[in-house]
DNA sequence: CCTATTTGACCTAT
DNA sequence: ATAGGTCAAATAGG
């Protein structure tokens, strides 16, 4: 397995040398005809690495991932009933949408010691404390919810507190926004970039990777705020935070950009990576 | 000014 | 009635 893993992590990092070749070669008019779809072609061989070298991470890791309620699909639970009901708010002038309890549509679980990140974009929108639990519940949905309709959320929970940490990651929907990931904007995730270098758990690999394809546009950077108990209301930063360069300019999308155009080096940072489910499935159904 | 987070209110299934 | 999921105003931070 880490052999497997590493020949991986070596094929992916050639490529990347290769694709930034391409990139420096890119004023060549036959490259500039040409590196269209040979852009493409190494950005899906990159991919593959990645997306490999992800689920062999997860694999490796023993991180628990559960499936649960996952004989339907995710479309087949349409979300609640869209409001309608203007009239049973009284006491406020808007309407509101409800939804129902644990996720109805198909939802996974992950658990891991350490926060890990999907390679979405996440909003939190809430949080709770839980009965007869400890640790507060999260919530986040997609970033792009509104945008593209994406109906994605997750819930994190912390299920155990120190030394052994564990986090309770509850997924639900699938993202539908995957191919507008590059329409995100940097410095709007700045505050939401970290790696911590230290905190490099022996399931972490090496993740940072252009992505070419313009229609297949990879999750650089999610928005991950980490549980925190319930007197704690200051956020830590999830540990495991992934850098992926950006394709089109060369900036790594999070807080490292504000170093400028050196950031576009950081290929060789290791942070850890755990790609969810959803992520795996739309890596399938983009190919 | 814009975007993300916080947080109390609201809503619904149980 | 209650627990838990979501909304959106208020707030924070760039």
């Amino acid at each position: 397995m880490e052999s497997a893993i590493q020949e991986l992590l070596r094929g992916r990092d050639f490529t990347c040398q290769l694709k930034l070749l391409f990139t420096a070669d890119s004023n060549r008019s036959f490259l500039a005809r040409e590196g269209g779809c040979a852009e493409d072609l190494v950005g899906k061989i990159l991919s593959t690495f990645t997306h490999t070298i992800s689920f062999l991470s997860t694999t490796a890791a023993a991180t628990t991932t559960a499936n649960v309620d996952s004989s339907d699909d995710a479309s087949a639970g349409p979300r609640k009933s869209e409001s309608s009901s203007a009239d049973n708010s009284s006491s406020k002038a808007f309407s509101r949408k409800k939804r129902k309890t644990a996720p109805s549509q198909q939802s996974w679980i992950k658990e891991s010691p350490t926060l890990v990140d999907d390679g979405y974009a996440w909003r939190k929108y809430g949080q709770k404390t839980i009965l007869k639990s400890e640790f507060s519940r999260h919530y986040y949905r997609c970033t792009h919810k509104l945008e593209y309709k994406c109906p994605a959320t997750k819930q994190v929970q912390m299920i155990q507190d120190e030394p052994n940490s564990i986090y309770r990651t509850t997924y639900s929907a699938h993202h539908t926004c995957n191919n507008h990931f590059r329409t995100l904007h940097p410095s709007s995730h700045d505050q939401n970039f970290q790696v911590d270098p230290v905190h490099d758990s022996g399931s972490s690999h090496l993740i940072s990777f252009n992505n070419i394809n313009n229609n297949n546009i990879t999750p650089f950077l999610t928005s991950f705020s980490a549980p925190s108990a319930p007197v704690a209301k200051q956020q830590h930063e999830s540990l495991g935070d992934v850098a992926m360069c950006h394709p089109q300019t060369g900036n790594l999308p999070a807080a490292a950009s504000s170093g400028g155009e050196d950031d576009y080096d950081m290929l060789s940072s290791l942070v850890d990576i755990d790609f969810d489910q959803e992520f795996f499935d739309w890596v399938g159904t983009t190919r």
